[in-house]
DNA sequence: ACAGGGGCTGACCGATCGGTCAACTAGCGT
DNA sequence: ACGCTAGTTGACCGATCGGTCAGCCCCTGT
């Protein structure tokens, strides 16, 4: 039969598969996802899932890999403290890479604790630690400490759970380009370290 | 036999039973987390813990209403729009109930859109919904949203898992005093519709 | 002394989990 | 026409899940 009322004409049940197991993956949570569910809604069967990815684990690693990857990268352009370096450049970088990889970074920040032992989530915890030791250096008050967590976890909450909660959509594109301008505005206010008050 | 080696004297086991399931859920995950698992590791047989609650979802009910209830009285305090209240006041109370329910608030937070159908944690997610129309009310640009959601996730994270990221143990009473201070000014800085520099 | 009942337990249940395996299908080089 | 291989599937496995149930222990009222 000629290939007509697939929905997708011929494309790889890789990609396919790791787009909903990563969405599932974020929004349902791991452990809450089967690898049943993930078959069943992208047509497939659930050996197919493991033929692929060998395991859960495997697929969990598969749909995260690319995002820790660019985050390791991202991380290593960030400017060195003796420069006076205007960190916005950087924070902008930041947010793009968050509204890029959404629901790897909500997946990472909300299980990353339970899911510590899974060698990618464990990379990727530890680029974050590197991230915050290079943003608020050994000095490393309590308020600076809390700068970061709030601006990390807070700016990727709000990419997706924010939003249902305040009744709004899940999709990207809907007003993307002016919550990325205000989130780099949050964003820049919590970590720049010159512009403080300093209490 | 006397009970003289018992660890709890003669305790409420479902008290002991509600710390355990709550800290268990809080950080591994609700569906991460079996029955077995909270009943050994709180000394009784899994049976006991259904006998208690009825089910895992009661006992997630029980481990998380008191906490929702004072979140809801707490937001009931909220300083009316029309009076220019300084909303500092507000912030050291809503900072005090992160600390006193953190492990609650960091459930919800994280796992609250995957359990949406639970009873207790859809009333949370309504409360909070409704704490979030008070303070960025019916203008509601993207960028209140965005600080209010930062400000609430980042805050609940900051004070479990992001404790975890930067090396620090989790237990209460460390540097608490200090932490409270630093994150009713981040709150503050966050949410004070006034004191904003309006870019 | 003796019923009675709350707290607690081990044995057991059906369902579902992640994972294995043999077999089937389609395309492709020869 | 012939294997060969990659992709895909259903049947099946042991383990574990949440939950049920009969019964045991022990305290208490009478």
């Amino acid at each position: 039969m000629p290939s007509d009322t697939d929905a997708a004409p011929r494309a790889q049940a890789r990609a396919e598969l790791l787009v909903v197991a990563l969405e599932q993956f974020a929004v349902d949570g791991y452990h809450a996802t089967s690898l049943q569910q993930i078959a069943d809604r992208a047509g497939y069967a659930k050996s197919n899932v493991l033929y692929h990815f060998g395991s859960k684990e495997g697929l969990l690693n598969a749909a995260l890999s690319a995002a820790v990857d660019d985050l390791a990268a991202l991380v290593d352009t960030f400017p060195r403290r003796g420069a006076g370096v205007d960190p916005r450049e950087f924070v902008e970088r930041f947010v793009d890479y968050l509204f890029a990889h959404r629901l790897e970074v909500v997946l990472i920040v909300n299980q990353g604790q339970s899911l510590a032992d899974v060698p990618v989530v464990d990379r990727a915890m530890a680029v974050i630690a590197r991230l915050a030791l290079e943003i608020c250096s050994e000095d490393a008050s309590i308020a600076e400490q809390l700068r970061f967590g709030v601006a990390l976890a807070g700016a990727a909450y709000t990419l997706v759970a924010g939003r249902t909660i305040l009744g709004g959509t899940l999709e990207p594109e809907d007003g993307d380009a002016e919550a990325r301008t205000a989130l780099v505005d949050i964003l820049a206010e919590l970590l720049a370290p010159a512009a403080r008050p300093l209490g």
